[in-house]
DNA sequence: GCATGATGCTT
DNA sequence: ATCGAGCATCATGCG
């Protein structure tokens, strides 16, 4: 912080980015761009990523990041340790819209791995003595499960013929052979393939891709060439949504989109991605809840010492009794991997480690 | 003490 | 203006 202090000149509060816009853009001039809602500065990662050049905000960009996992995580897990030395969350089965569970009190959904920082802390969750942790997550669950509702012949193939499917789309998307998809080829793909779940814009994928609004639609359109079916879907379920007013899981788990026939262009919009979404994401919901309690029944009836401690989305982690470990890899591979009968296979990754970081 | 906005962490 | 689903922290303003 005393950097930030030297090369602004003055002392203030970092954290709040009302303050620090000031410093930014009004002290020390720098280039604008964003405005939030209220009117100020944006001082986002976003924003302040492309200023990095300036020393300043190179260091502020690091504060956050240590400032947000020091106060949330460090300390702030520290606060919710209970007698047993244990962290309990409380996990929420009637709070998001899409049939996920939800975790507070703390959110252990959300614990950090993105940074070297971050995968400190998440080592520091360990088992207890004579335990190990097993983990069982679903490769590429959404997409499949896209494969599959929207039968699309070329994506079913590619999941089919066990491809990287980033890797693929990208081979399709720039036409050209799979061993010469380069690195930021691939994570172009990723990013349209990561979109199309939610409903993409070209717009929202080329700030994603850094790339300009022209050459993002164009990788969408290339996408939706190759993946007809996707296309297809697409316009499919928009138009059914709006007939019937909901939208369905594989389970037929409803969601309502009164969003559709708002009087605002924008609201109706998000109810489109919506639409879109929601199906997909509800869909991997109802598998991994399918699985979950299969898990945890064949752990007790087998009167097992093993326990499920968590399951964060597409991911069961299993505090595990050393003398268990394969049956317990066992256990959460076939019921992850049977839990529902795709067009396409469901992979499981299993992993084996002595803290919450895996490898 | 509570609500809201900005920000950032996960999948 | 513009990508789905969540929750926590901090700053700030209101009461």
């Amino acid at each position: 912080a005393s950097d930030i202090f030297d090369l602004a000149g003055m002392t203030f509060n970092i954290n709040s980015p009302k303050q620090l816009g000031n410093v930014l853009f009004e002290e020390l001039k720098l280039p604008k761009s964003k405005t939030n809602a209220s009117g100020g500065y944006s001082t986002s990662v976003d924003v302040l990523e492309k200023l990095k050049m300036y020393p300043i905000v190179d260091k502020i960009l690091y504060y956050r990041t240590v400032s947000k996992l020091y106060s949330t995580y460090a300390q702030g897990l520290l606060s919710a340790i209970s007698s047993d030395g244990r962290i309990h969350s409380k996990f929420k089965q009637t709070v998001t819209a899409t049939g996920r569970i939800s975790s507070t009190d703390p959110n252990l959904q959300n614990i950090p791995i993105r940074t070297e920082i971050g995968r400190k802390i998440r080592k520091a969750f360990i088992p207890e003595e004579g335990f190990t942790i097993v983990s069982g997550d679903y490769s590429q669950i959404e997409l499949r499960i896209l494969a599959h509702i929207a039968q699309d012949k070329n994506m079913i193939k590619a999941f089919l013929d066990n491809e990287d499917i980033h890797t693929s789309t990208a081979a399709k998307v720039f036409s050209i052979p799979l061993q010469e998809v380069t690195k930021e080829q691939r994570y172009a793909a990723k990013a349209v393939n990561f979109g199309i779940i939610y409903g993409i814009s070209d717009y929202s994928l080329s700030q994603d891709i850094n790339v300009s609004v022209k050459n993002a639609g164009k990788y969408i359109k290339d996408y939706l060439e190759h993946y007809s079916g996707v296309k297809e879907y697409m316009e499919r379920i928009v138009k059914t949504a709006i007939e019937n007013g909901y939208v369905k899981t594989i389970y037929g788990r409803r969601r309502y989109l009164p969003e559709l026939s708002s009087p605002k262009h924008s609201v109706r919009e998000f109810g489109k991605r919506v639409a879109l979404n929601a199906p997909i994401q509800g869909s991997a919901a109802d598998i991994m809840k399918i699985a979950m309690i299969k898990v945890y029944n064949e752990l007790k009836t087998k009167k097992l010492k093993s326990r499920l401690i968590l399951q964060v989305h597409d991911e069961l982690v299993i505090e595990t009794s050393i003398d268990e470990i394969e049956e317990v890899k066992s256990i959460l591979l076939h019921n992850m991997r049977d839990s529902f009968e795709l067009s396409v296979p469901l992979e499981i990754d299993l992993s084996q480690q002595n803290s919450l970081l895996k490898g």
